[in-house]
DNA sequence: GGGGGGAACTGGTCAAGACAAGCTGACATG
DNA sequence: CATGTCAGCTTGTCTTGACCAGTTCCCCCC
């Protein structure tokens, strides 16, 4: 502890704390010293240590549990999104990317839908290439494997490709609503993904489950026909510590 | 304020100003109410008005100016990092993909490189396929946009493939270090990504001059050459707030 | 009129204390 | 031996109070 060096005290605490953490002096899993022994520890008041370990928790690498203590968190285990999923071989046997997805890593999968028709606003129509206030259906989606929540998925397709079809269902059937796409002649060309990532707001983190200091991946796909006209979007929410996202391509 | 809901004050507060943040109330720039104004309003005392600040902090919504007072953090702009940056076409004419990626944007690219020879770990080991220790060619690079820091790229080779090749000099020359590769005879066949976000450390925050609750984008690409050997890998470090990424492929 | 100084704001840090709420384990009781 | 209770630990929340440090702006003085 350094008093004259200019930097906060909370602050010399969480780093010093921290050092330790990466040094592997304290172990994944491990408890923290409580805040009162870290208190004697580093002859700092209380509200001082809350800071540090505050601060700890909002970059993830502490959770604190009440009437417990305060552990260093594990490193999360590792999902996997590969564009491949969303091949036409993939789909010809199974319900969709995701339950093909996660029934690979002997996860046991589920989803629940909501399905609701809404004008599109700006954003939604220019994106799937259409006029703002046409209907779009929108498929909203919550993806669990274990019964835990692991992802959010709200798909948008224009009304007119969907009227009649099972995309209005809440099952669409094997091969999921790409599959009943290509059925009604309208093959995809090709498919787009925006990738960027944000801290959740709090209906995110407790929907998702998200620990403190958790960011989530945000993915916006959008499927093109053959002849480029938009088919559907998709905007898809991960929780960050549980999924990397894949992506590979031919050199050209 | 309701003090029998159960809900901590100070996230009742933070609630409250969150949505009059989404509603507009307080608009992208403006400054909220001092600390002490919303004592008076909320009727709690200030560390709690503190705590409540912290987290809207957390969440990246706001800025707090030391003097100044607390600004709603505006949306920012985004750029955009397309993996058709890496075609051949691309290299020929210019330093890289980053540099051209940049300049396409009306940005003054420049950027920083420290080059260090050392024996690989096991994860490099293990993504580039060769015995852990084998010695590796190690490129540093920090990227500027009009000398703000956008990227950071560690770019990782087998030693062996660099030697006595310019990849080892600072400047790698007209497309960067992939055309070096291709005119030694290893043409590149595929890349992959691995895309994943997480809260950044102290260091990065700083380096990449990061607001609080603003997370960061981590990429590992892969360059693999036509026979499958992988010849480079770059771990990538970019701020969530200024990228979006995008990738496209066709459906199969 | 221009410049310097200072008052009056702003958020940043820290202390000491109190009570609430959740968990664990020892211990008494059946 | 099984079970339920409770003491004693943990973190969570909130208060009052104080001082520090950066910013802004007005006012006085030159």
């Amino acid at each position: 502890m350094d008093r004259s060096s200019g930097v906060p005290a909370f602050r010399q605490v969480a780093a010093d704390l921290r050092e330790r953490i990466v040094a592997g002096e304290y172990e994944p899993g491990a408890r923290l010293p409580s805040e009162r022994e870290l208190v004697d520890n580093y002859g700092v008041s209380r509200p001082t240590i809350r800071d540090a370990i505050d601060l700890l928790r909002a970059e993830g690498r502490v959770d604190a549990v009440r009437g417990v203590g305060v552990f260093v968190r594990p490193p999360t285990q590792i999902e996997r999104l590969a564009r491949s999923r969303l091949s036409r071989a993939a789909r010809a046997e199974n319900k969709g990317a995701f339950m093909a997805d996660a029934a690979a890593k002997g996860f046991t999968p589920s989803s629940s839908v909501k399905i609701r028709f809404e004008p599109a606003d700006e954003r939604v129509a220019g994106l799937l290439g259409i006029e703002p206030g046409t209907e779009v259906t929108v498929r909203d989606r919550v993806m669990r494997a274990n019964g835990l929540v692991v992802q959010l998925a709200v798909s948008r397709l224009p009304r007119e490709l969907t009227r009649g079809t099972v995309i209005e269902e809440v099952d669409t059937g094997p091969g999921g609503a790409y599959a009943r796409l290509e059925e009604a002649g309208h093959a995809i060309g090709h498919y787009v993904e925006d990738v960027g990532s944000r801290m959740p707001s709090p209906e995110e983190a407790s929907t998702l489950q998200l620990a403190e200091g958790v960011p989530v991946i945000t993915v916006t796909r959008i499927a093109y026909r053959q002849d480029g006209l938009p088919l559907e979007m998709n905007d898809m929410t991960l929780p960050a510590d549980r999924y990397r996202l894949t992506y590979e391509w031919a050199a050209e």
